[in-house]
DNA sequence: AAACGCAACGCAAACGTTTGCGTAAATCTA
DNA sequence: TAGATTTACGCAAACGTTTGCGTTGCGTTT
């Protein structure tokens, strides 16, 4: 364990003051260019490095951010998180990860452990069945914060969305214009919060076409994946009325549904078409390929620092409550069309 | 913004020192029980939380550990993610996530950075390339450290991997025992470290068994993907003479094997069979079902942040240079047997 | 030559904790 | 009950920075 160097080292060495060091180390006004090239020379020598703890704490600014996310092993996540990375890296602030778990409790937990740890803001992607957001609403006066992906409409904040029923609507508008009529759809309950915005896109598009809803149809589960999407799919496939189209709103959940309907024999999309939700890197490893619209996470990452860092940057303090939305696009394969 | 109550708040509302507050909040001896129940209700009172910032600098020890990784958003390293995570978070550590993008410049800049935050001690993965590690050998003598699944042999720690080639040997010689000889890979350039260790696996399975290496059936391209491994399939199909299986040290190219070989009309497995490496959530996606190794991404998470925070907490810092294997499996699909 | 301005630097407090040491009061010992 | 020991607390320094203010010394102005 070799000597960190501090300002004082250099400072003794050179029979300067301290606060002339850090000046110079801060490049602060009012140092003549004969002792601002002795003490950089002397720090490459000692190699000094600042402190950045004592930094921080001395003007209470640490130059990390939090975040929080339920999950980081969800493909869809990690990219968004790659965003948030790179970008945050250009503006030099560090990053702090952690998981909720779709735990509310573990949600506030992080949310404190990282306001203890004097982040200059947090960026939260909500657990999923958040309903108790009191904590939030009580934070976001304190600390600035942007919400993403799972957000919350009642607190105070930036929030950088895609707009789900939007991008809903199209999907199911897309099997509508392919002749189907007889759409299913695979989601969560109705706690959770963006499929219950598909959800929404998936009845507005039926409604704009003139097609009554059928609740058989409408299939819901607690926690959806590529098994859940199985379980629904046999669930849609004993109906005497088969659907002609499913919907899932995750990829997964598709690729699931798929897999059933490929081994009862029927066919994809001509018997029954799928689409899904997110543009995963299964999509297009599944066959047929599926058509699904694109969740572009790196930018929503991006996006969502660069918010944040903005409004860390900013000293008057009014919280701008406003909605960012980031376009979505339907790709289109072979789930939906030959 | 209101005031946040420090622990001289508390010790002025109740005409105590700060030092006697401190004492009751750090649970130290030497007080009475009368006044710690005084200070820890006037504490919850006032909403105290410990400003972790403080107190890291002023004990030098932030609870904070640093992670580097070459991205965030591979499947498998999203897992290790996640295993770092929980585990830490049992063990109240909080931490720092950063990207190398597989450039060494990019990682020595992110290791200092860490170390400059004041880091209690750094998990990292390598770079796929990284030969000069020369700042890593002066480092780890100066702070705690482990590395996993990209590691280095000659710098002084604690490593987590898997074995790298016994797990490649057994997928070939599941490859060989299910009849094949003709065998190729699908891998990367020599200074791809799990790339040339993998490679070592499938030398030995064949010498083995007797089998000669036939130059045209190893395929090396930079960096792979499914869509090399697509490209680097194509080349192997225009040999006159046909290999019969194929192992690719990936699951991704693995699956754009399979998706050439199938496009091509050869069936799989009877006329060339497929192994990938990871059990990625694509090998059950792709038909037929990828044969792969399991590599158990949260277990190895896991063990790299435990055997870190020990070490953190092991004041004897002899740094004890021992690698920890942790066992794969073969996972057999239909890649390779009906 | 006195007065002034400015450039260049030093002093010292402050950020919120932790902790070794000192000390008063309380308790115990004989 | 005097002395010894223990209990319970306070004092103040320290961690490495940053920064407002004060202080030099020099050159410039009248």
């Amino acid at each position: 364990m070799s000597k960190i160097t501090n300002l004082k080292d250099i400072a003794e060495s050179l029979n300067l003051s301290i606060s002339t060091v850090s000046r110079v180390i801060n490049d602060k006004p009012g140092i003549s260019k004969k002792t601002k090239k002795r003490v950089l020379e002397k720090a490459k020598q000692l190699n000094y490095t600042t402190n950045l703890m004592a930094r921080a704490f001395r003007i209470s600014k640490s130059n990390i951010i939090g975040v929080i996310v339920p999950t980081v092993s969800l493909y869809f996540t990690s990219i968004v998180l790659k965003g948030i990375l790179s970008e945050a890296e250009k503006r030099s602030y560090r990053v702090m990860i952690t998981e909720s778990n779709n735990d509310v409790k573990k949600e506030e937990e992080m949310f404190n452990a990282l306001l203890q740890f004097g982040v200059d803001g947090i960026l939260i992607s909500l657990s999923k069945n958040s309903t108790d957001t009191d904590y939030l609403f009580k934070a976001s006066s304190n600390i600035p914060m942007v919400m993403f992906d799972k957000v919350s409409s009642i607190i105070p904040c930036t929030r950088i969305v895609i707009n789900e029923e939007e991008a809903a609507y199209n999907a199911v508008k897309h099997l509508i214009s392919i002749g189907k009529r007889k759409i299913a759809i695979l989601k969560e309950s109705k706690y959770s919060y963006t499929s219950e915005k598909r959800y929404k896109g998936y009845l507005k598009a039926l409604a704009d076409n003139n097609i009554e809803l059928e609740h058989d149809y409408v299939k819901s589960c607690l926690d959806i994946n590529l098994e859940r999407g199985k379980e629904l799919t046999k669930e849609l496939l004993n109906l005497k009325n088969l659907p002609d189209a499913i919907f899932a709103i995750t990829d997964s959940a598709a690729v699931g549904a798929i897999q059933i309907i490929k081994k009862s024999g029927l066919r994809i999309p001509e018997d029954i078409a799928v689409v899904g939700f997110s543009n995963s890197s299964l999509a297009e490893v599944i066959e047929p390929n599926l058509t699904t619209i694109d969740q572009p996470g790196l930018q929503i990452g991006r996006t969502a620092v660069n918010f944040l860092i903005d409004k860390i940057n900013k000293s008057d303090s009014e919280i701008d409550n406003k909605t960012v939305e980031i376009k979505t696009k339907l790709i289109i394969r072979n789930s939906t069309v030959k």
